[in-house]
DNA sequence: CGGAATTGCGAAAACGGTTTCGTGTTGACA
DNA sequence: TGTCAACACGAAACCGTTTTCGCAATTCCG
């Protein structure tokens, strides 16, 4: 990279000190006119720009946000990136993205680095390893380090900060609810295994919908995918179980499922209905397009950066950690049946 | 934020230099043992971490790639994301993202920010407001300051930078030829205006498959959408001149002519195939499954991020602009009829 | 014409670390 | 006993910027 010019360049180009340049390049009153004019010009002819390293060790601060996904490729994560973005940016920040790749390794990892005051407040959705661990420690340090930090989606009661979560359990409910009164009888979950958060919270609507209209919850018609597995092969008993209904607990889930029923020769929605969470491209643009969950990713990143940079804006003010809920609602579309 | 501590504060609190501390800290020589031990002890119990900030001005290098592309919420721009940050993260960087989400000003805003010596270098994917104004000044400014760039997936040729680039051209020839030996005779094209530059090489390859196979290109065959207007609309004309065969330049348009192709009674891939371009979770997941032109946007990202390390860390070597392109492959699924 | 107020600028400290170059104290050796 | 190397550490410069404070020189006023 090409020698970048500095104040000390100026000032010795021009036999004043780094002072002068400084007060002269924010148009101070301190400095004359000439002098000020002088110096802008020299500035503007070889595009003077101040180093931004060095004012963030000067003030203290990067307007940096550190974000640590589990994933990018998916559509739910990319869009709260796309919300932190937005609203960081209006507001004179930029972002750090991180993966984590769902590894406890890799978050410690990401953790520690962006620690280190190269960002000023982090946004984390936590990686599934870290829950099934159950290890905490190292949000926990960040925490007590004052770090601002807001957790999103994926959270735990146990690390006191910020938090943003969909309301999974209200999906679920909204989602079983809806098909029990667009006739449904027996309604299958195809979900994943219960130490990731979020579905197990869609399975707490999901039986408490079923509760509600006196259904006895049937552990035979829950089938937690194992994604190493052939997924047919793990849905095929239920198909077997006189179902007319199926709550996916993601969109790729409910596409796979309405593929297979297709196969075997039932019609979607009037044999089976099917309800999928995200409320992603492939729900939109399928056939039959697919009644989903949407969890309005864009409005979480946009209030997690919100409550972010209130908190590190607001350093002084004693701190309550809050939790904001986002609503989640249900797109309707073609993989159900209208609601009676 | 709590105050952090720094080498200043151990070496006060110890009664030893700032030196010593930096020295002890970094296991030299140069400290006896008892002293080593003492402040490493000191450090580990208050958790000391070195100041990324001051480090990063003291080196003049910030071990960060600025990343601008156009959009997040799209399968093969967020493909790229995870292939840079992940070749990034092994080499020891990370990665600032930002997006220009296609406007010409954001692009230029965030360039400028980033090139204040916030990154070492910057990965680039051009706006298409930008493609269309054909001013491409703040990027030449850019390499007349030296700051290692590379351009991907969307690039000018008047900017002299490294670049990764999708073999376009080549998609769309092998899905046209491919169509055309699966039997198609009347081949559709449906694609954005002509200034988005790879739906305009996409076409070139899809006309000279068509010259090589002596086949007229008849221009009411092609359509270039207008996304602000009904899509159905914009295609309903090729549908009424006996096609058989659809090449869509991305996969939602795939997926919105295959759903009109239904509605009409065309059987996808029988009376019209359909291929598309970028190999998402539409492509993958719908019914009928998509045959699409890949354009492993993984690898791109990948062979960016080592291009442009290799250019920040060799910085002395003299500097020729390479070009790298990526061929595109097609992905052979439902919504075509098999080669003979 | 003398003292005070104003103007215009520079010196120096600060942010947090690294590194070069001393320098004072040992101990060994001739 | 004088010389020299080795050892252990500190002073100071440096990265690029901001900002406080101080100091001249000029202007103003009585």
């Amino acid at each position: 990279m090409k020698q970048k010019i500095t104040i000390k360049t100026i000032a010795k180009e021009l036999g004043v000190s780094t002072s002068t340049v400084s007060k002269a390049l924010k148009d101070s009153h301190e400095i004359s006119k000439e002098t000020k004019q002088k110096i802008q010009a020299y500035a503007n002819l070889y595009n003077y720009k101040p180093n931004n390293l060095a004012l963030q060790l000067r003030n203290q601060k990067t307007k940096l946000i550190g974000v640590i996904l589990p994933q990018i490729v998916h559509h739910f994560f990319s869009t709260i990136i796309k919300g932190i973005e937005e609203v960081a940016n209006e507001k004179g920040y930029h972002i750090m993205v991180c993966f984590s790749k769902e590894s406890y390794k890799k978050e410690y990892e990401n953790l520690r680095v962006l620690s280190n005051g190269s960002v000023d407040g982090l946004i984390v959705s936590i990686a599934n390893e870290t829950l099934e661990n159950k290890d905490f420690s190292h949000f926990k340090d960040l925490v007590s380090e004052e770090i601002p930090l807001v957790l999103i989606d994926r959270v735990v009661s146990e690390i006191m900060c910020d938090k943003v979560v969909v309301d999974d359990v209200g999906g679920g409910y909204k989602a079983t609810d809806y098909l029990l009164h667009s006739g449904c009888k027996k309604i299958a979950l195809v979900t994943t295994p219960n130490h990731v958060s979020v579905s197990a919270l869609r399975r707490q609507g999901y039986e408490k919908a079923l509760i509600e209209n006196y259904i006895k919850s049937d552990a035979s018609l829950i089938v937690e995918i194992d994604d190493d597995k052939d997924f047919n092969a793990q849905i095929a008993h239920i198909f077997d179980q006189d179902i007319d209904g199926i709550l996916a607990v993601n969109e790729i889930y409910a596409a796979k499922c309405i593929r297979y029923a297709k196969e075997k020769q039932f019609d979607v929605p009037n044999d089976i209905s099917v309800i999928g969470f995200t409320d992603g491209l492939i729900s939109e643009y399928s056939t039959p397009s697919i009644t989903c969950v949407a969890q309005h990713g864009f409005l979480m990143g946009k209030q997690a950066v919100e409550m972010l940079i209130h908190h590190i804006e607001n350093d002084s003010e004693d701190y309550h950690p809050r939790r904001n809920v986002i609503s989640s609602d249900l797109i309707v579309r073609e993989s159900t049946k209208s609601s009676s």
